[in-house]
DNA sequence: ACATTAAATTCGA
DNA sequence: TCGAATTTAATGT
């Protein structure tokens, strides 16, 4: 309870430059737009802090401003399980207020994050009459969806190289996460806790990537070259 | 685990 | 408000 009402006293509303990082708000016609942002709220999440079920059922649509976020299951019934990382750009929840469900997995940040929160009502009565979102919404479901698959065949992947190099390209979409762009910043650290290797696993596998030219390693976060060849990235014939 | 280097913060003028 | 000094964070091995 504590964390609710801490999120509730350090939110805000979003600056201009947040908002021009907001890819759905371009969409959106003059009237709605201007609606929609007097709604929109951001607040700042702690490392470790929660960011879903500061509610108790869903109440916003989420959006990373800034920072690193990671989304998993709930540890409770057995084994730690992180779906993925949410950079910025990234904007989740839809499936759980179109279904007007409580969320069903545990958001976190893994370092000092943004996150604007778009309240369900307004999120719903979007849906319900702006064409342009919709076509948003239904692509940002599709993109997921292409990403989950991709998944399934990192999981399979048990090569340390692999599953590095196909979660930072993971990470890179240029659609789910637009403002992401060349340059990542996110440590090694936080990159092990999202794939579930240890640092200096990370750094091994990440000075071969960069040995490859797919991506240079830069002081705090990391810069793609390539990437094609990081998403198709096999480990070598052994 | 430890040594090195980069960045962030503090502090005194 | 500038920059040197100190502390903290990230990296490489």
């Amino acid at each position: 309870m504590a964390v609710r009402l801490q999120l509730r006293e350090r939110a805000r509303s979003p600056t201009p430059r947040e908002l021009a990082d907001i890819p759905w708000l371009g969409m959106l016609s003059d009237a709605d737009r201007l609606d929609v942002t007097s709604h929109l709220v951001v607040s700042t999440a702690e490392p470790g802090e929660r960011v879903c079920r500061f509610g108790r059922a869903s109440t916003f649509w989420f959006g990373v401003i800034d920072g690193m976020l990671k989304m998993s299951n709930d540890a409770a019934g057995g084994a730690q399980i992180t779906f993925t990382g949410l950079p910025p750009g990234a904007w989740f929840g839809e499936g759980t207020l179109l279904k007007r469900e409580v969320y069903r997995y545990n958001i976190e940040a893994l370092r000092r994050s943004t996150v604007a929160g778009l309240p369900s009502a307004v999120f719903n009565h979007l849906l319900d009459r702006s064409i342009p979102f919709n076509r948003f919404v239904v692509n940002q479901l599709n993109e997921r969806l292409g990403q989950f698959i991709a998944a399934r065949e990192i999981d399979r992947q048990n090569h340390p190289d692999a599953r590095v190099a196909r979660n930072l390209a993971a990470l890179f979409h240029p659609v789910l996460y637009p403002g992401v762009g060349q340059w990542l910043r996110i440590t090694q650290q936080e990159l092990g806790y999202l794939v579930g290797l240890s640092r200096q696993r990370v750094n091994q596998a990440l000075s071969a990537l960069q040995r490859d030219q797919m991506i240079r390693i830069e002081y705090g976060g990391v810069r793609v070259l390539d990437l094609d060849r990081l998403r198709q990235y096999a480990p070598p014939e052994t």
